[in-house]
DNA sequence: CTGATTTAGTCTGCTTTGCGATGG
DNA sequence: ACCATCGCTTTGCAGACTAAATCA
């Protein structure tokens, strides 16, 4: 790229572009224009990714540094541009659109994978600067006519430029994606959910647990410690694998996996519960509900402009990063992948790569992330082969048998994979059901350019996180088993449990691990029979940074409530009371029950498969009493839930505290905010002392008090007085001119704690107080003075005046017309006592109202037909009188004899015969001769209806509608 | 690298009580 | 001459909010 740019520049000083134009003058301009079009829409078009602004920059750096000899003069590279366009034209490439086209393959399949970064940028430059290319003129220097293309914009806005922000449309798309999103990941997990009560799986899971194990179980008390030999042994007995294509439903997919032992994490984490329920544990299936982006942005426009635009140049240097691994991506290339994403991936991936000798091992690590679990356990990995490779690549690595495809074939795969995740992100609203999925296998939308953070947290980055390499939420928790241990801080608690990566009661590692994969933990919620809570706040101890992120409380909480209600049923709690009904809630349980006792239980099983037996026959007995105590389980959650809620950490950075629901810091309060009481302080962050959020106030002016139907009390002074907006302040200035107040461009702000109800005064007499303007404002019902009442009703000022009774308008808004705010009045206000006296004289005036009107719409028709048929019968006339041959045959036919029906003058409703007839059955008269004759006793009349209908004595009938 | 601050763009909510021409 | 009706150009701006850029 760059010698081509060299040579380029150097062929251009030769090169005359007066000769050209001369000659091709008309195709250089149209192709210049084409190109500078499409460079520009490109540009346009991609969006506004931080790293896209920062590509532009360096690319305008690079075209200050000047690389190439072209020594920080503008107008130098914008020639080497120029003539390579003069090059283009004349042939050595042919078009600008393959201009582009090169660059892409060239820079993109080949190039990029093996030229350094330095030359990217390059690339770059060569795209980006035509963004900010301007109109093009004869540069001066030289002595020859060169085309020189001047920048016509600052570097600043051209670098401005790409930003665009959502709309309030997008955004509000974005919040249904989300929301339809979560219903649809809530729905997912109430199917797992479902499938791990399964009495056959939990039956089978038995059957291999090994006697020990089982019977450790046997206090009554459970405390996590016990869980952790189940964990292990189930960590060392399943082993994750990618995604399996195959459509299937979720109940057999789990017995698939549990027959081959292994499967998916979603698989495995539904098992692991399953053997939990089997065990008799009360146990929840947990996951965290990685939604959409409620926010337009953050997930479609980054992964849509990265994936479409950075497609072309970057698949091949990281796919195997990125792609949902095929089987032998990494035997070929170890160094080489190696290097490539030092590149890539930076320095953090330099780190990685460094901290690794052998190449094998850092092939590992870069090749996918493994959860901590995995790390820890490397030792156990050699132990069994084929195990703790948690993650989908790999599992692969360790598979290499299977297949052998060419590479070719590989690419093309790889291609289609890569296309088809960034048409997934790109209708994201269509793809609820199978995110969940691409989240566990590996959700590779994100782009591997992406700059990757260091772990946050020293615990998982001890623990071996690779913290995504080159992709997100791979590895990141997404599921795992709740399971009430009653012995653990003496009222029993639920403990997490991810049996998958061997951890138990590691809560707080959660938010870390999935933070580290970019997986954000904003809804964390917890499935059992059917039900489901909302746990986030057990696992998330910075609400503050998901509060935005989550979807409106209220429509979250309406969603849950049914679920929580059978979700508390299941795990204990008041649904028990009518156990005798089996309702849902507590079916499963008796299913589940009942379906192990009644399971023909095979001569091989263990011993330990007794156990459930008996339990089952002992939780029937249990859950009689265990009411009051499961109960409590669930208040007790709730209590603590709500007690994280309510102590959560003081954030450290200030920002945090703009919109914090539980502190705030004076700073970042709003203009119409103020702390009352100032106190007590919580704490203090960077040196602002932090009040609780309640101590913060709304303020508002005496006016927007009085239409909340509240009073400023007497001798309060202003709780705050800010400056007023210009528009107002000039009004004011323009009255207060010839005093010269200076008080005039503020306003005075009230607080809640100064007000009282407001006091209007009482109507007396029948008179109604009004305002200045004989008025009454109605904001709301507040405002009405006492003993008065507000008749909405159109017209019903006229009844008042008329009965002389005194009224006001009601002026109940404004709304803004002819650039203009005029008051809108609905209906009017009056005392008490005349309310029915007005109503009643309204009810009579309307009825007379609706009578005339009635009279006079009849009396308009009846006019109107008279119209009509007068103009056809003078039409008629002048017909006879003047029309003869001039007249198509048809009506020819019908009006040249005198028509006795028709031609004399008669009232309208028995004229209308004659139009009827000729409006409706034109074609009879068209095609004989024959003159209708309605005789009057072939008349029929239908009372209903009104109709009168006719007959000819030919067949023909017409029906007339007789006002 | 993180957090604070600045900058810039978008959205939302507040504002708030005609008037001249024309035709009947 | 008077009165009722019609139509007019249409907010426009401040501040909140958000995100990127920049600074420390």
């Amino acid at each position: 790229m760059r010698t081509r740019s060299n040579s380029k520049q150097s062929s251009g000083k030769e090169s005359t572009a007066s000769a050209i134009r001369d000659v091709d003058s008309e195709s250089l301009a149209d192709m210049s224009n084409e190109a500078v079009d499409k460079l520009v829409r490109r540009v346009k078009g991609r969006g506004s990714s931080g790293k896209k602004k920062q590509d532009n920059r360096l690319q305008c750096d690079s075209a200050a540094t000047g690389e190439n000899g072209l020594k920080s003069n503008g107008k130098q590279v914008v020639d080497a541009r120029v003539t390579w366009n003069d090059l283009d034209a004349r042939g050595l490439a042919q078009d600008p659109a393959a201009n582009d086209t090169t660059e892409v393959e060239g820079g993109g399949f080949q190039t990029a994978f093996q030229e350094s970064d330095q030359e990217m940028d390059d690339i770059d430059w060569e795209d980006g600067s035509s963004s900010i290319l301007g109109h093009v003129k004869n540069h001066p220097g030289d002595g020859i006519r060169e085309v020189t293309i001047e920048f016509c914009e600052s570097p600043d806005s051209a670098k401005r430029k790409p930003i665009r922000r959502a709309t309030a449309e997008e955004k509000g798309l974005a919040e249904l994606v989300h929301k339809v999103h979560l219903l649809c990941l809530l729905a997912r997990g109430r199917i797992i959910d479902h499938a791990c009560d399964d009495p056959l799986i939990q039956a089978s899971l038995l059957s291999i647990l090994p006697a020990h194990l089982s019977n450790t179980l046997g206090d009554s008390k459970l405390h996590a410690k016990a869980l952790s030999p189940l964990a292990h042994w189930f960590h060392n007995n399943f082993h994750v694998v990618s995604s399996v294509s195959e459509k299937r439903s979720f109940h057999s997919a789990l017995s698939c996996a549990l027959e081959t032992r292994e499967g998916t994490l979603e698989e495995l984490a539904a098992l692991s519960v399953a053997l939990f329920r089997a065990l008799k544990l009360a146990t929840r299936f947990v996951s965290i509900l990685d939604a959409a982006s409620i926010k337009p942005d953050a997930d479609n426009y980054e992964s849509l402009n990265q994936d479409t635009s950075k497609m072309h140049r970057g698949i091949f240097n990281t796919s195997t990063l990125m792609v949902d691994r095929p089987k032998e991506v990494s035997i070929p290339p170890k160094s080489p992948s190696c290097s490539e994403k030092k590149n890539v991936a930076e320095t953090s991936s330099k780190a990685s790569c460094k901290s690794k000798d052998n190449c094998s091992r850092s092939k590992k690590i870069q090749s996918n992330d493994s959860p901590p679990a995995v790390e820890l356990k490397d030792n156990m990995v050699d132990a069994f082969p084929c195990e703790a490779q948690n993650n989908t690549s790999e599992e692969c690595v360790t598979k290499k048998s299977q297949g052998s495809k060419r590479k070719g074939d590989l690419e093309f795969e790889m291609q289609l994979q890569m296309a088809m995740s960034a048409t997934a992100v790109a209708i994201q609203s269509n793809k609820e059901l199978d995110v969940k999925e691409s989240n566990s296998n590996s959700s590779d939308v994100s782009s591997p350019f992406k700059r990757i953070r260091k772990n946050a947290n020293e615990e998982s980055s001890s623990q071996g996180i690779s913290t995504a390499l080159g992709s997100r939420k791979i590895g990141s928790p997404l599921y795992w088993a709740e399971v009430y241990c009653s012995g653990e801080n003496l009222t029993g608690k639920w403990v997490h449990v991810d049996a998958v990566h061997d951890i138990v009661d590691g809560e707080q590692k959660v938010e870390a691990a999935a933070d580290a994969c970019k997986t954000s933990s904003r809804y964390v919620v917890a499935f059992a029979g059917l039900g489901a809570k909302d746990v986030t706040r057990r696992y998330c101890m910075k609400w503050y940074k998901i509060a935005s992120q989550r979807v409106n409380s209220l429509w979250w909480d309406a969603v849950l409530a049914p679920l929580r209600e059978l979700e508390s049923g299941a795990t204990g709690g008041m649904a028990h009371l009518e156990k005798p009904h089996a309702d849902a809630s507590n079916e499963h349980e008796n299913v589940v029950a009942s379906g192990l006792s009644d399971l023909p239980m095979p001569n091989e099983l263990p011993s330990n498969v007794d156990l459930p037996k008996e339990s089952g026959r002992k939780n029937d007995v249990e859950s009689s009493g265990r009411n009051s105590f499961a109960a409590t389980r669930n208040t007790i959650e709730d209590m603590e839930l709500e007690t994280r809620a309510l102590t959560e950490p003081l954030p450290t950075n200030q920002q945090a505290y703009k919109n914090h629901s539980l502190y705030a810091i004076e700073k970042w309060l709003t203009k119409c905010q103020i702390l009352h009481p100032k106190g007590p302080i919580l704490g203090f962050c960077s040196g602002h002392p932090v009040y609780p959020r309640a101590c913060v106030q709304t303020l508002r002016t005496k006016e927007r008090w009085l239409r909340e139907g509240m009073q400023v009390k007497a001798k309060e002074l202003p709780a705050k007085v800010v400056k007023q907006s210009g528009k107002l302040k000039k009004v004011q200035f323009s009255e207060d001119d010839d005093y010269g107040e200076t008080d005039s461009g503020v306003v005075e702000l009230y607080g809640m704690w100064q007000l009282e109800p407001l006091q209007l005064p009482h109507a007396v007499n029948g008179i109604v107080p009004k305002n200045e303007r004989g008025q009454v404002d109605v904001w709301s019902e507040k405002c009405l003075p006492p003993g008065t009442v507000h008749l909405r009703l159109p017209r019903v000022f006229y009844v008042a005046k008329r009965l002389e009774i005194d009224y006001a308008p009601a002026m109940v808004g404004f709304e803004f017309r002819n650039g203009r705010s005029v008051p809108v009045f609905d209906g009017i206000v009056v005392c008490n006592e005349f309310k029915d006296a007005i109503l009643e004289a309204y009810a009579e005036e309307e009825e007379r109202r609706d009578a005339e009107e009635k009279k006079r719409n009849e009396a308009q028709a009846i006019s109107r037909w008279y119209q009509l048929l007068s103009s056809i019968i003078t039409r008629q006339r002048l017909n006879n009188s003047y029309g003869n041959g001039l007249m198509p045959s048809n009506v020819q036919n019908t009006n040249n004899q005198p028509d006795v029906h028709v031609g004399s003058a008669q009232p309208p409703g028995h004229q209308k015969d004659a139009k009827d007839r000729k409006l409706n059955a034109p074609s009879m008269t068209l095609t004989d001769d024959h003159e209708h004759v309605f005789l009057v006793e072939d008349q029929s009349f239908d009372e209903e209806t009104s109709t009168r209908t006719k007959r000819c004595h030919c067949g023909f009938s017409v029906q007339v509608e007789e006002l």
